[in-house]
DNA sequence: ATTATCTATAGATCTATAGATAATGC
DNA sequence: ATTATCTATAGATCTATAGATAATGC
């Protein structure tokens, strides 16, 4: 019955009183992704941290047992603030031939407000343990599986094409990429779109494929 | 008459013989390419790269001044390798209606020959002063200028319906990241697909919006 | 003399912990 | 007593350089 993927509350703790570390460990976190953004995991050091949130180098320590424990926490709650995103726009989202492009939508917001923390994951995954790492790769697979989940619904009640399996679950990671694409270009395609403009164009190349059929597009060529 | 962006030609060297300092750093970038894939750039250290370079970390700093000057050379490396396939492929593309998807095929083959070599770029590149990651980024942006070329070409002799400069612009960084997609997510991509599925998918994928008016598009929803 | 290379280490970290202190409740 | 927090530091790095050595050509 032992599971296979440590969580987060299988970090080891010193201090028993749940509610305390529960908080403490928000606080670590918090200062933690603003340290990281700015710095980079390893030009962060253990102390700026412990600092940050308030406390002393040995209060951190009782509350983490590594400097990669407090990376696996920010990694861990960056995916879970975007999931938190994209599972309330799901809610609003119809299930008809719009679910998609409002789905892509919220997610290409979100990706826009949570840009810096979408490139902390890029730079600072291959930092983790091999075991923490996978975790988050799992998380990563999660947000694209929310897409596979509306573009297979899309595909059986009619609103779109017949896709294979394959073509869906691509198509799904594709979205998830060119949402992180505004993360990790925006430098420069700020320049030239809004955000608004961003999801506009995007929508109509990825929508551009999904509403053909197989036949068309070789006809076409 | 000052540049400036400086080059890996501006990084001080206390050698004097010009063709012994090439020799040596490309001995340097060699070992420090797989330590920094292996290790990541933080967890290599001077004197390992020196080690695998074949001499001692005194002679390392004859040739470079910094850590961050061999990033910078390995990152330099990498982009020209990725600029020397896509010229190569350009030269051999015709400038027919196959042009862009020959295009595409030759570029997603560099990145999976690459892939190590693009996700240590896209980890990494945070870590460079800020002067030698604005050339990165620069370069980065050099690889989707070649498709920018590609699609106005065809777009001007009418093998692809009229797009807008903004819309040439972002399926050209589209297409960029794409391939990028494939090196970052390939521990999961390649349980279902080959490198060769993955390019004809992608390549239905891209070519659906492009050969299509925005007309068509709008008519279609 | 000049050039290239090496050895040895100064100097500056930084992570993690041991042991002291303060606060709270029995 | 127990729990949480803090201070001080052991121990282990790691980058960059100073100064010695070896090799080559005048």
């Amino acid at each position: 019955m032992k599971q296979q993927t440590p969580k987060i509350k299988d970090i080891p703790t010193q201090v028993k009183n749940p509610d305390l570390v529960e908080r403490r460990r928000r606080q670590i976190v918090d200062a933690a992704v603003q340290l990281f953004i700015e710095k980079g995991f390893h030009k962060t050091t253990t102390r700026q941290i412990a600092n940050a949130a308030g406390f002393s180098i040995g209060s951190l320590y009782e509350y983490v047992a590594s400097k990669e424990d407090v990376l696996y926490m920010v990694c861990d709650a960056i995916h879970a603030e975007v999931q938190r995103g994209l599972q309330s726009a799901l809610a609003r989202a119809g299930k008809g031939r719009d679910a998609l492009s409002e789905m892509i939508r919220e997610y290409f917001l979100v990706c826009h407000r949570m840009s810096d923390h979408i490139l902390l994951i890029y730079q600072e995954t291959q930092a983790l343990p091999t075991q923490w790492r996978e975790n988050v790769l799992e998380s990563e697979l999660g947000i694209s599986g929310v897409f596979v989940k509306v573009l297979a619904q899309m595909a059986t009640s009619g609103n779109m094409p017949h896709l294979d399996e394959h073509s869906i679950e691509l198509i799904a990671h594709n979205i998830t990429v060119l949402g992180h694409m505004w993360a990790f270009r925006r430098w420069f395609l700020a320049r030239h779109y809004s955000i608004e403009d961003y999801i506009k164009l995007q929508t109509d190349f990825i929508l551009g494929i999904s509403t053909r059929s197989s036949e068309d597009i070789h006809s076409n060529l």
